[in-house]
RNA sequence: GCGAGAGUGGCGGAACUGGUAGACGCGCUGGACUUAGGAUCCAGUGGCCUAAAGCUGUGGGGGUUCAAAUCCCCCCUCUCGCACCA
């Protein structure tokens, strides 16, 4: 590698003829960081452009929600997100770093109905309150290319891709069982409800309701997607499991049990048709569409709908929970095992999927557990199918189901066989009598769009009497959210009550008709809007396709583990359905992905008062009633939690820089960080520091003569070297595996060597002044992707005129970083001894023999005959006596 | 229950392919300068021992190795994800 020299010599000049930059001695970032903003402005030094002959790096944060304030996640997220931008800025890629704005949602619609302001105002006036923040943190975003989701130039292309996904068939509308969030008004994805909760928030149930609903297709490309995940090497392993858990893909056989007296088949799904012979019964979802038409009329009718009624009541935690006892209700019919003939009762059961499989299953008690319990408790009759090796299992004897494997016994023709083996047999049996064939089933199901919210995109579709569902004609596109409407005050949307809104004429017929009421779920938007970032101001269509073939795929995303399910899995999907449509090139938007760890405080409570901030409690006492105070864990900052730390506070006293540097500094991004307040005064010490050492020595500093390759220094070689290892350490812990802590800990080192050698300030000559400005520079400019306005102004102070951010990243020199001394630790049996400190250019042999004649090191051996002798090249020497 | 990850000083964390455990920072102790310090600087800081010498030490137990925070086996704890998935 190369020698760069830090300090540049034409610039030096340059300043020297100019009036000397003004230097306070006192570190004050406040009026440094505008100063610097200001001019980064100016020069549009964030500005990106496409440029065919130089590499690209999209570099991405997941955009946020506009809440109308930043929170410290947010800070950690972006922060961590601009080192990675301007360090490769510096290494010469052309970077584009992209923000914009999630601004469909819920919060805009409860804030409206909560204090009276229009939903579009709350988010705008949010997204110029956090921009402003975002701007005050000096993140190198290219604001050109901002966007919010609920522009109309934005999703007018949405309603486009909906429309031809539409025709596609990708997107359907059906009638169906969904969950729905009470308290939000609206049917959530599955991917949306966290241990039957909203994952808005966990104080309300969410329950199954039946209800018309639009879905995208997303199940086709489930395998895909599963498979595409051994090729995303540049994801976290955690985050792929997730993922392939969700979309959970499973072999298993599709079989079918006629309905006796009647022309009904039911189908089921298995991964044990090993086990098909002993299946005694058959258990139904209440939600089987079947049902109803099963029961009508029976004895049993009432009772069933009781059931049914009971159970769909139930949330879907409570139904969903392993403590939840199995419970069913005979449906008076019966139907037939396929493969015995025999006559088997059909139940309707709790704990039966409606959504997994078929929504029915065949039940088999003796080999599985939950079929055990349900035919104990109903009396239901058991088969074995498997008997294990060196055991006979008793159907009245057993106290649980046996899973395991075994031989097969009472299976026919199968008897014998071991149950592994008989499972492709007894699939192609069952084909070949036209009951059945292997199949392979996904948990994932497709994604339910359709919100009952106002605050959406809508859905562009027109439902005549005449011509049924209509989509809206490609050239009407967009179809507006009306922003002049009267919003309703109990929640839910005005839409389908807002007559100028629904009242349309159909597209076909041009009758009257009526407007789709439901908006898109907002994850819709934010399953594309890194590909729009590459074009935001394109018309002609949603993306255009040279920028948009230039910046894609995204290099490297970062952002929160809370999205491992929902949005990169929707984004996956989108991103395969553009490609199929032609608007894209790739199939995999992100390269990379990084997810940060969450920002947590220590909570601290009162026994009375419950959770405390930090002012209410004051030498370990409450404040309101004088009762020792609880310290808690450290969890995720929240506002409940009374733990939360406001970033503005925080830049106000202290300013970005050094809320940026403790972010980084404090823990790897990809664990938790621990806030603490006093390792922020800690980093705002270092960058006082490192102001005072270019203020108190800018005369030798500026006027030292620039270090060369060639001419070595032999006083302050230590110096030297100890810059070119630091170079080296920060590039490889920044390119190698975003080790920003680290990275930051090594310059430290390097800072506190010069203030070392800077302490002898008296005695140094020009030549080491060259070696200090060597080191100084490094230092300054590693800082500066961490830490961008104080490192600007040191180097401005330091006779430079550019930005830093257009200066290359430095690169050190391999010979420099060679010791012409090496500490080598002398062990006896693996403890160390001694140490001795030996030229480098020694060989293994002569290390050996120093070590020998080391006066320590004979007293630890003393006449115990040397058995072995180990020496690690130029490190360590073990004696094993 | 299943799956993944993690347990290192008073705290956050270092130790990259087994080779000086505790870098860097916080906190703490002592000192200097100060009218003062929550400013700054210097020194110390895993534990045991008055100190040195020494011993000991990376959740616990065992093993491999000249050498283990790191590799293997068993156990414990915590975090996260999934959880009646047929």
């Amino acid at each position: 590698m190369s020698t760069r020299r830090c300090s540049g010599a034409g610039n030096l000049e340059m300043s020297l003829k100019q009036e000397r930059v003004m230097m306070q001695s006192k570190y004050e970032p406040e009026g440094v960081e505008s100063k610097w903003q200001r001019r980064w402005r100016a020069e549009g030094l964030f500005k990106v452009t496409e440029d065919m002959s130089r590499e690209k790096y999209y570099l991405l944060e997941m955009f946020p929600y506009p809440s109308g304030k930043i929170h410290m996640g947010h800070v950690r997220n972006y922060t961590i997100g601009d080192v990675v931008a301007r360090y490769k800025r510096m290494q010469g890629k052309n970077v584009i770093h992209p923000m914009g704005w999630d601004a469909f949602g819920l919060p805009a619609e409860n804030a409206a109905i909560e204090n009276g302001t229009h939903p579009a105002k709350w988010t705008y006036d949010n997204i110029s309150a956090m921009k402003r923040q975002l701007e005050r943190m000096g993140f190198s975003y290219d604001w050109d290319r901002e966007l919010a989701t609920c522009d109309p130039s934005y999703y007018r292309w949405e309603q486009l891709f909906f429309l031809e996904m539409y025709e596609r068939g990708l997107a359907y509308k059906k009638r169906t069982h969904v969950n729905w969030c009470e308290k939000c008004q609206t049917v959530l994805a599955n991917e949306q409800v966290e241990e039957g909760r909203c994952w808005r928030h966990s104080d309300k149930e969410v329950t199954i309701k039946e209800m018309d609903s639009w879905f995208l297709r997303i199940t086709r490309y489930a395998d895909e997607m599963l498979e595409f995940c051994e090729r995303l090497p540049g994801w976290p392993e955690r985050v792929l499991t997730m993922q392939k858990n969700w979309i959970g893909k499973s072999y298993g056989a599709l079989i079918r049990f006629p309905v006796a007296g009647s022309d009904e088949v039911i189908e089921v799904f298995t991964t044990r048709q090993d086990t098909l012979f002993g299946a005694t019964f058959l258990c139904l979802a209440p939600e089987h569409p079947l049902v109803k038409e099963l029961i009508r009329g029976l004895p049993q009718e009432r009772d069933v709908l009781s059931f049914i009624e009971r159970t769909l009541k139930m949330d879907r935690f409570m139904r969903t929970s392993d403590f939840t006892e199995k419970e069913g209700v005979f449906s008076g019919r019966n139907c037939l095992n396929p493969v015995t003939g025999e006559k088997i009762p059909i139940y309707i059961a709790n704990f039966v999927l409606f959504d997994y499989g078929t929504g029915a299953i065949m039940a088999v008690p003796t080999h599985d557990q939950r079929d055990f319990e349900f035919a104990r408790k109903y009396g239901l009759p058991l088969r074995v199918v498997i008997q294990p090796e060196g055991r006979t299992l008793h159907p009245e004897k057993m106290t649980e189901a046996y899973v395991g494997e075994g031989a097969l016994i009472n299976s026919g023709r199968f008897d014998g066989m071991r149950n592994t083996d008989a499972m492709e047999d007894i699939a192609d049996y069952l084909k070949s009598r036209g009951s059945g064939e292997k199949t392979v089933n996904y948990r994932l199901r497709d994604w339910g769009i359709s919100r009952q919210r106002y605050w959406g995109a809508p859905i562009p579709i027109v439902y005549c009497d005449k011509c049924g569902t209509v989509p809206v004609p490609k050239d009407q596109l967009p179809v507006v959210l009306p922003l002049e409407l009267q919003l309703r005050p109990n929640g839910g949307s005005p839409l389908p009550f807002e007559s100028s809104f629904y009242m349309t004429n159909c597209p076909i017929c041009g009758g009257p008709a009526r407007r789709e009421t439901d908006t898109m779920d907002t994850f819709v938007e934010s399953s594309w809007y890194f590909d729009r970032y590459a074009c935001p101001d394109y018309d002609k269509g949603p993306l255009d396709p040279e920028r948009v073939s230039y910046w894609m795929p995204v290099d490297q995303y970062i952002g929160g583990i809370e999205h491992a399910i929902l949005h990169l899995l929707y984004s996956r999907f989108f991103t395969r359905v553009l490609n199929d449509l032609g608007y894209l090139k790739v199939r995999e938007p992100f390269t990379n992905l990084l997810t940060q760890g969450m920002v947590c405080k220590e909570i601290e409570s009162c026994p009375t008062h419950g959770y405390l901030y930090p002012q209410e409690s004051t030498g370990g006492k409450c404040s309101r009633c004088g009762s020792d105070v609880i310290r808690g864990a450290s969890l995720k900052m929240s506002k409940s939690k009374k733990n939360v730390v406001d970033p503005q506070d925080l830049i106000d006293r202290y300013g970005a820089d050094t809320v940026r540097m403790f972010c980084l500094f404090a823990s790897p991004p990809e664990r938790d960080l621990e806030w603490n307040d006093k390792g922020v005064e800690g980093s705002f010490r270092f960058l006082h520091r490192l102001w005072r050492l270019v203020a108190d020595n800018r005369e030798q500093l500026i006027s030292s003569v620039p270090l060369d390759a060639d001419n070595a220094h032999e006083s302050l070689s230590g110096l030297h070297r100890k810059t070119h290892q630091t170079i080296k350490k920060v590039t490889e812990d920044i390119e190698n595996r975003f080790h920003f802590n680290t990275a930051i800990a090594a310059v430290m080192e390097l800072v506190n060597d010069i203030n070392r050698v800077i302490e002898k300030k008296d005695s140094l000559e020009a030549g080491d002044w060259a070696v200090v400005r060597e080191a100084v520079d490094a230092s300054v400019t590693l800082l500066s992707p961490v830490v961008p306005h104080i490192c600007d102004e040191l180097w401005e102070v330091l006779g430079n005129r550019a930005c830093l951010l257009s200066v290359p990243w430095p690169s050190y020199n391999e010979a420099a970083l060679k010791e012409e001394k090496r500490l080598v630790v002398l062990q006896v049996n693996g403890k160390v001894r001694s140490r001795i400190e030996v030229s480098a250019s020694l060989g293994d042999e002569e290390i050996k023999e120093l070590a020998l004649s080391d006066s320590r090191l004979k007293q630890f051996i003393g006449d115990r005959p040397v058995k072995k002798t180990v020496v690690v090249q130029k490190k360590l020497v073990n004696v094993v006596v």
